[in-house]
DNA sequence: GACTAACGTTTTTTT
DNA sequence: AACGTTAGTC
């Protein structure tokens, strides 16, 4: 046995024997969670169960990575590497690559990220008339994605413009044999609900299903479930309703408050007893959480007894709010030897991580940024990616119109168009007319025409070297160098710290390459996880010694000694659009979260003004601080604060010229 | 077709 | 204050 049975409480232990029939566990934040799943897991394997017909889905790459390895920590390498352990999203790729013919596409479909869709979403405003209106491609591809998750046909978007901007861009991806993120979910589903023995084949080689995060699965993640679990319904699923902070993205609170709806007399498990938070904290988490609505009542018992009292700052401003922060992090490192990585500053919106970056490189404090925007599109990688999917077949259109003038080789907007629009013509991909020598040389210059038969000539050559076993990171090397890739993008840098930057990464890609299997498989597999992975710096970031910058979305699942709530204002904590969305509840669940992160030490801080955009605004504090029960924890005032610190000092000078 | 300069807009959360 | 987009030029 790889785990000790005995050193889990009474109710994680149920939660490990109960591995038939449906099984709901309610797991309160710092329960121990992931410690009763995995150990589960590995009890499935005490009884024999064969790794293989273990699934278990996650939300996040992060999350799917951590049970890996706790998983890994108490089974054996062969067993571990047997069970099937990822995120709903490649999960479902994985449904795809097999069957996708099933549903009319072709095995060989491409991923449309962010940066794809909203590239396509930019042409089609375009097209459509709509850039006098001033629309934005977020807009028109939340608005579909919203749609599709709720499983309303594109074609019943209410506004004219954006319905027709959805329908061509839906169009447009099925010709360019493509999926966004909603699709894959959508026609794993539909796979799986229209071909039976496709079901069967899955239902046979899954045979104990667990769902993590439950509380952020949507309906359409419900359905696939279902499709994936039959008699005797062996799936266990984990969550806890008071963290369901993924309402705007289709997660269904409903899931997890109705699931014996869904799988008839499931075991309830609950886990209350809290291991990570002082009672102090727990306290005023539990006063906050009281106030929603709809919740599985539950009790959340604190293991730690007493603590400090969590502490409530206001601000004047957002400038003294970063820089007390970054003094007082800086301070107990340097009095208490605190090691950086023991403390987090959460915050709602990444815009408002800017003054605190700035705090904490002048105070020269290493800090790990996660979640900001900036980190997410990775332009070179993407690039890349494209590239060797393009090697790996160059009739995937996304990939192909992507990196088709990237470095600019002549081949232009208009010179692009006129090709998409005779691959639709003819039902083709843009590589086959591409490669037709006739309808280039009469349709574009003498110039365009050279450059197309350049780039087709250098991506077959590339082609017959993978199909001569070459390995990829050498393909990957010779690429570079026939595009000149790095330098363009050298040029394209404003820093030097940028420029470093990038072309680590892009050397980065042809390291994990250099590590890969040979074989068409193992880079489609490779490009599959790279296109699903937003979180990237696996290594990197978790090696990396530095006070952690985190949203609150972001931080669920994690912890730290010290947390610092920043920035907790109306119209920031309970976001300003959540009034209109009705969706206070959620935000309060978000203060929820972000108040049960911390272990020892809270420290909470609002502003009375907040530069925004240049300007000077006034804030007013949340209205989630006045449900707060006053004894609950100690409110302190900047300018009084700031007057004990130089009082302190005084006397301290006091002290030495008497000594003198 | 590619590069530069000026303009206008912007901030929720993410697979 | 910073970013992206647009229009104008080579």
């Amino acid at each position: 046995m790889g785990f000790n049975i005995n050193k889990l409480n009474p109710e994680q232990r149920a939660a490990v024997e109960a591995i038939h029939g449906p099984v709901l566990i309610l797991a309160g934040a710092g329960t121990g969670k992931t410690r009763a799943v995995t150990c589960r897991i590995a009890h499935m394997l005490d009884q024999d169960i064969r790794p293989e017909s273990i699934l278990a889905v996650t939300f996040t790459n992060k999350a799917a990575n951590e049970m890996r390895e706790r998983v890994g920590e108490m089974v054996t390498a062969k067993a571990a590497r047997a069970m099937t352990i990822c995120t709903f999203h490649s999960l479902c790729v994985r449904l795809l690559r097999q069957d996708i013919d099933k549903v009319g596409y072709k095995k060989s479909f491409s991923i449309a990220t962010g940066s794809d869709q909203s590239g396509l979403i930019s042409q089609l405003i375009v097209k459509k008339g709509g850039s006098k209106e001033k629309i934005k491609p977020a807009q028109v591809i939340s608005v579909i994605s919203q749609a599709k998750s709720k499983s309303i046909p594109l074609e019943e978007i209410e506004d004219e413009l954006f319905r027709s901007i959805a329908v061509a861009y839906q169009k447009e991806l099925r010709a360019r044999n493509a999926l966004d993120f909603d699709d894959l979910l959508i026609l794993a589903e539909k796979l799986l609900a229209e071909h039976s023995s496709v079901r069967a084949k899955f239902r046979e080689y899954f045979r104990y299903v667990t769902v993590d995060e439950f509380q952020d699965t949507s309906a359409q993640q419900m359905r696939l479930l279902q499709h994936l679990v039959s008699i005797p319904y062996n799936i266990c699923v984990v969550g806890d309703d008071d963290q369901s902070i993924y309402g705007w993205r289709g997660a269904e609170v409903t899931n997890i408050l109705q699931f014996e709806k869904f799988f008839e007399n499931p075991k309830v498990i609950r886990l209350e007893t809290n291991y990570r938070s002082s009672e102090s904290i727990l306290n005023l988490a539990n006063a906050t959480i009281k106030n929603n609505a709809d919740r599985r009542e539950k009790t959340l018992r604190a293991f730690k007894k007493g603590g400090e009292l969590p502490r409530l700052i206001s601000m004047p401003g957002d400038k003294e709010e970063a820089e007390f922060v970054a003094e007082e992090i800086k301070n107990r490192h340097l009095d208490y030897e605190t090691p950086w990585e023991r403390f987090a500053v959460l915050f709602r919106t990444n815009t408002q991580i800017r003054k605190m970056e700035e705090a904490m490189r002048e105070h020269e404090i290493p800090y790990r940024l996660i979640g900001a925007q900036s980190f997410y599109d990775r332009r070179e990688i993407k690039d890349m990616m494209a590239y060797l999917e393009v090697i790996m077949d160059a009739t995937a259109d996304v990939p192909l119109l992507r990196i088709m003038n990237t470095p600019p080789r002549g081949i232009g907007l208009n010179s692009t168009m006129l090709l998409i629009d005779q691959a639709r013509l003819r039902n083709s991909s843009t590589w086959e007319v591409m490669l037709d020598e006739v309808f280039v040389k009469e349709t574009f210059s003498k110039k365009v025409g050279n450059a197309i038969n350049d780039f087709v000539d250098f991506t077959l050559g590339l082609q017959e070297k993978l199909d001569q076993e070459v390995p990829a990171s050498d393909i990957y090397e010779e690429l570079l160098i026939a595009t000149g890739y790095v330098e363009w993008l050298k040029n394209n840098c404003k820093t030097e710290t940028e420029k470093h930057q990038r072309e680590e990464a892009i050397y980065e890609v042809k390291d994990s390459l250099s590590r890969l299997e040979l074989g068409l498989s193992k880079l489609r597999e490779y490009l599959d996880k790279a296109a699903l992975d937003s979180d990237k710096d696996d290594d990197d970031l978790d090696n990396k010694p530095g006070v952690t910058l985190i949203t609150l979305h972001a931080s669920k699942g994690l912890e730290y000694p010290n947390v610092y709530l920043v920035g907790l204002e109306n119209g920031f904590l309970p976001h300003k659009r959540s009034a209109e969305e009705g969706t206070t509840d959620e935000e309060r669940r978000l203060f929820y979260v972000g108040i049960t992160r911390a272990m020892d030490d809270l420290c909470m801080t609002y502003c009375a003004t907040r530069t925004k955009w240049g300007q000077l605004e006034s804030c007013e504090p949340s209205a989630f601080i006045a449900e707060l029960p006053e004894a609950g924890y100690i409110f302190t005032d900047h300018a009084e604060l700031m007057a004990e610190v130089a009082d302190e000092e005084d006397m301290a000078a006091l002290l030495r010229e008497m000594k003198s």
